[in-house]
RNA sequence: CCGGGUGUAGCGCAGUUUGGUAGCGCACGUGGUUUGGGACCACGGGGCCGCAGGUUCGAAUCCUGUCGCCCGGACCA
């Protein structure tokens, strides 16, 4: 039994090197593989299929509040994208552009879409005639390219996925309000579905997307208490609409702007899961979007009945609704066990003779390491059971990361101490000057997160300037 | 873009100081024995030593240049 040797597929410690942690598992639970184009990566069979999941969920969620989809080009005329002129200032800077077709140069370059606001807009204005075409609520899936100098599998891509959805609607109020129920779709998508606890809130202007109004976030916490925003929703009030010129005619026959909104989570969010919920083990991953429930694992597989009896147990899981793949492969059952906590399947299930002779198998959580005894009569409803206490406690754990890593600041100096110390969000009143962010910035290494819907007030003046201060706000240090 | 590191088999590395037939572990293939926490034995396959020049009878090794990747910083709707 060689106990000390040094196994090839080991995960360096998220305590030892967080950011090689990182990598690790993402490599070695075989969620990506890097391209021969830096910043383009492969998204594997397992990576995908969690994009898949949440692709999923989400979808029906915005079918649920009647959003359709569409699909745009995925090229945009540079003299579309300069048409708002904010937008294109955040913008131009990433680009990546077209300019050859075939061997002849193009008359005018065509940028890779960084985001298609502006294709979104070039179409409204054609279909956008009356207040009866309004609203038009549309959404895409994508791939988008921003040419990053740095990047880091799923955290930061030059080319990624996501859903944008775009939408037209009569009236700002009600273009507010589909921005902040998009907001709350995606907060209620990430405590709920990836037990990943948000804070909700509205970004300063400074972090505010290019050419919004007012730009919506929710805010994750990592492990290692760095923030992580992990979807947004833009207002536009009618900015985009006037560069664009689409008007239609209101109730009164009067020529009106529309109101914008825009919206998006990109595979980001599973950088977010595996830095949420990871462990030195590798990933963890929660129930409802795991792409893999339950693996079964047959133990000393070649005795009779064995691998009939892993795979009636399997079949029972599988009509029950439960993802769930039995592994009958040569490997030892050790093996076996480490590869599927690596790749962070939520239960484990084995079945060995001992087990069939007394109508039971062992039931292993990823979560904790919980095992138990599970009578085969109560296989489904106790897997059904554990399936959503996994969820919670994930979501508790998390949760409590985050509480115990918020910290309200009554001074500068305090603000940058329980930063260096703790790491996590500080809470502040704010006078809402982009001098004293670029201070914080300056002084503290830490950028604002967003002034969360839930304020509280903690003190009367901004702790950096000292003038009077309405606002509470959260600063951290950001992915 | 700045700093640090690193390129040798799919992965992890040794070999480079002092130039002389390219190695080890894991993984992979075949056969057998195993199976409740990364099993074992035997045999076997796999390399333009990142790329391009140069020095040399001879370069993974020395010289020059160049490119990629990783980490950190800056930047990042």
């Amino acid at each position: 039994m060689p106990k000390d040797k040094k196994l090839v597929e080991q995960i360096t410690d998220m305590e030892t090197d967080f950011a090689q942690w990182y990598t690790d598992v993402c490599k070695k639970s075989e969620l990506i593989d890097y391209s021969s184009v830096k910043g383009l990566f492969v998204l594997r069979p397992y990576g995908y299929a969690i994009w898949e999941n949440i692709q999923h969920d989400l979808d029906l969620r915005f079918k649920e509040t009647n959003h359709e989809n569409v699909y745009m080009p995925m090229l945009i005329p540079e003299s579309l994208l300069q048409k708002e002129k904010d937008h294109v200032e955040g913008f131009a800077p990433e680009c990546a552009w077209v300019t050859m077709g075939g061997s002849e140069p193009l008359e005018e370059r065509l940028c890779i879409r960084p985001t298609s606001e502006t294709l979104f807009c070039e179409h409204y204005s054609n279909i956008i005639h009356s207040w009866r075409d309004l609203p038009k609520l549309y959404n895409q899936w994508c791939s988008v390219l921003r040419w990053e100098k740095t990047s880091r599998p799923f955290l930061r891509h030059r080319e990624f996925l996501w859903q944008e959805g775009h939408t037209m609607h009569a009236t700002a109020e009600e273009a507010v309000v589909e921005t902040k129920q998009m907001l709350h779709i995606y907060a209620d998508f990430c405590e709920n579905v990836l037990a990943m606890p948000v804070v909700r809130g509205v970004k300063t202007e400074k972090e505010r997307f290019s050419g919004a109004v007012d730009t919506y976030t929710i805010e994750c916490m990592m492990h290692d208490h760095k923030a992580l925003q992990s979807g947004t929703s833009h207002y536009f009030g009618d900015g985009f609409a006037r560069a664009f010129d689409i008007t239609f005619a209101d109730k009164n026959n009067q020529q009106a702007y529309p109101h914008q909104t825009s919206w998006g989570v990109s595979t980001r969010i599973i950088g977010g899961i595996i830095m949420t919920h990871g462990d030195n083990s590798g990933l963890v991953l929660p129930p409802r979007i795991a792409p893999t429930q339950v693996i079964v694992i047959p133990i000393a597989q070649h005795k009779p009945g064995v691998l009939d009896a892993a795979s009636a147990l399997k079949d029972r899981l599988a009509k029950a609704g439960i993802r769930v793949k039995a592994d009958v492969s040569d490997q030892s059952p050790g093996w076996k066990f480490a590869e599927y906590e690596m790749k962070g399947v939520p239960i484990r299930v084995e079945l060995g003779p001992k087990d069939i002779e007394h109508s039971q198998c062992v039931l292993v959580r990823r979560d904790t390491g919980e095992k138990k005894f599970v009578p085969l009569s109560e296989l489904e409803a106790t897997v059904c059971e554990t399936l959503d206490l996994i969820h919670a406690d994930m979501f508790a754990k998390a949760k409590k990361n985050l509480d115990d890593h918020t910290f309200p600041a009554f001074s500068l100096e305090e603000a940058k101490t329980l930063q260096q110390e703790h790491g996590g969000f500080i809470q502040t009143m704010w006078c809402g000057s982009l001098d004293c962010e670029l201070k914080m910035k300056e002084e503290a290494g830490m950028t604002s997160r967003c002034i969360p819907f839930a304020q509280e007030t903690i003190s009367d003046v901004c702790p950096i300037c000292g003038k009077p201060a309405k606002k509470m706000i959260y600063w951290g240090v950001a992915y």
